[in-house]
DNA sequence: TCTGGGGTCCTAGGACCC
DNA sequence: TCTGGGGTCCTAGGACCC
């Protein structure tokens, strides 16, 4: 696992594989409902069949033809998009309308374990980054010379084993890695050899390097910062005092350095449900009652997984987008259901009955229980990992003058 | 028809300790 | 005594990612 780098060496060669599964909710939804493939398909997140609530989670190629895009209200998706029943309905055209369904994760997840237990197969490490989406350290399993058609095959599996496709990008980094699956999407297979990172990143917008969303590139833009290739070429300092640490991260992103090995991933740092009203609502019992019911769901989560916390936190967001945070941290942690939805009400209370458009409540500074995972250290080895002693972190009582 | 839900990391200021 | 510095923990907010 650990392949002997030396403090200030630089990293030995990687080939890293981004594995990025094309629309995957999508691709589900045709796999159990066959007539859907080649249909414009919507799937919508807190969408219910007959209504327009909810947002796109995902839009089929087909439905991207029509302006639908993730994100979007589903309101607004129909309009650019009708659904079919509707248009049969009405006489309009049913070739200009599209498939809408719910977000179904439950079943999902059972097509990404399949998916998932094919990266492993290729892959001594494997780093999950969501449902859809996982990078592959691959460099004790192939060269340079046969990257290219171990790409096609691990596609070509995935393909008939589970019936969706994947877009991968096979690339000495991460990062170039990432922007490398992204790059001839859908299907898309593209390799990226070490010393070609910088020209291939060069000409694409600056937006497309990983860490640099629309904020940043906007104030990028401002100063005169359009492509990879300019941030690349930017001073360093400079990016550092406008942009801080993320700016110097981003600039060694877009010159192909990125010195993060593939490990896999750790464990979570909290847990959090959020939920917004069909309406922006001042309603206080309303409120209240959203937030006891996140609470226990957070809690049951956390139970399930045998996890305690120390912090309680909960969120309001009042129109437009005002996010408002408020956490109130325990002397110990606990799993705590009852005291959960209590400190969550109380830490609510400053903001209920103000007009709100969602909240959320939850749970950070999580300890695990024993039996989650002996340590390595216990064992003399050390895996760099949070040294986390048992989240006890008792504070004396007793103080001397 | 502005913005659904679940995360991570970074920054900045204040409290508190030595 | 406010004069200095170092360090940690906590909270709130922002940006980003999928």
């Amino acid at each position: 696992m650990e392949r002997g780098r030396l403090p200030g060496v630089s990293a030995p060669e990687q080939i890293v594989c981004h594995a990025d599964m094309d629309c995957f909710y999508a691709a589900c939804e045709r796999l159990r409902e066959p007539a859907l493939r080649g249909e414009p398909v919507v799937v919508g997140m807190g969408y219910e069949p007959g209504t327009t609530n909810g947002a796109v989670a995902t839009a089929s190629y087909e439905a991207r033809e029509f302006g639908v895009e993730s994100a979007q209200a589903i309101s607004e998706a129909l309009e650019l998009l009708p659904r079919k029943i509707d248009a049969a309905r009405n006489g309009d055209s049913v070739a200009e309308a599209g498939f809408y369904r719910p977000v179904d994760m439950e079943y999902y997840e059972s097509v990404a374990a399949d998916v998932r237990e094919i990266l492993h197969e290729h892959a001594e490490t494997v780093r999950e980054v969501s449902i859809d989406e996982a990078y592959l350290d691959l460099t004790d399993r192939v060269d340079w010379a046969d990257v290219e058609e171990f790409g096609r095959r691990l596609k070509a599996t995935i393909e008939s084993e589970v019936g969706v496709t994947a877009s991968l990008g096979i690339a000495p980094t991460m990062s170039a890695a990432k922007v490398a699956s992204d790059h001839d999407k859908p299907d898309g297979l593209v390799v990226v050899e070490p010393g070609e990172v910088r020209a291939f990143l060069a000409d694409l917008p600056v937006e497309d390097v990983h860490g640099v969303g629309p904020v940043t590139a906007a104030r990028m833009r401002e100063l005169g910062i359009d492509a990879a290739g300019d941030l690349a070429a930017a001073d360093p300092a400079t990016l550092e005092s406008e942009f801080g640490e993320r700016g110097r991260r981003v600039h060694r992103f877009a010159r192909g350095e990125d010195e993060r090995a593939v490990e896999p991933k750790g464990r979570p740092k909290s847990f959090s449900r959020e939920s917004a009203f069909h309406e922006p609502t001042d309603d206080e019992t309303a409120q209240y009652d959203r937030i006891e019911r996140l609470a226990t769901a957070v809690a049951q989560r956390a139970e399930r997984r045998d996890v305690l916390y120390q912090t309680i936190g909960i969120k309001a967001v009042a129109p437009p987008f005002e996010v408002r945070t408020r956490a109130r941290s325990l002397p110990g942690p606990v799993a705590d259901e009852a005291l959960l939805q209590e400190v969550a009400a109380e830490l609510f209370g400053e903001f209920a009955g103000q007009r709100l458009r969602k909240v959320g409540v939850r749970v950070s500074n999580l300890s695990f229980g024993a039996d989650e995972q002996p340590s390595l250290s216990a064992f003399g080895g050390d895996d760099g990992e949070d040294p986390d002693p048992d989240g006890q972190r008792q504070r004396s009582l007793t103080e001397f003058e």
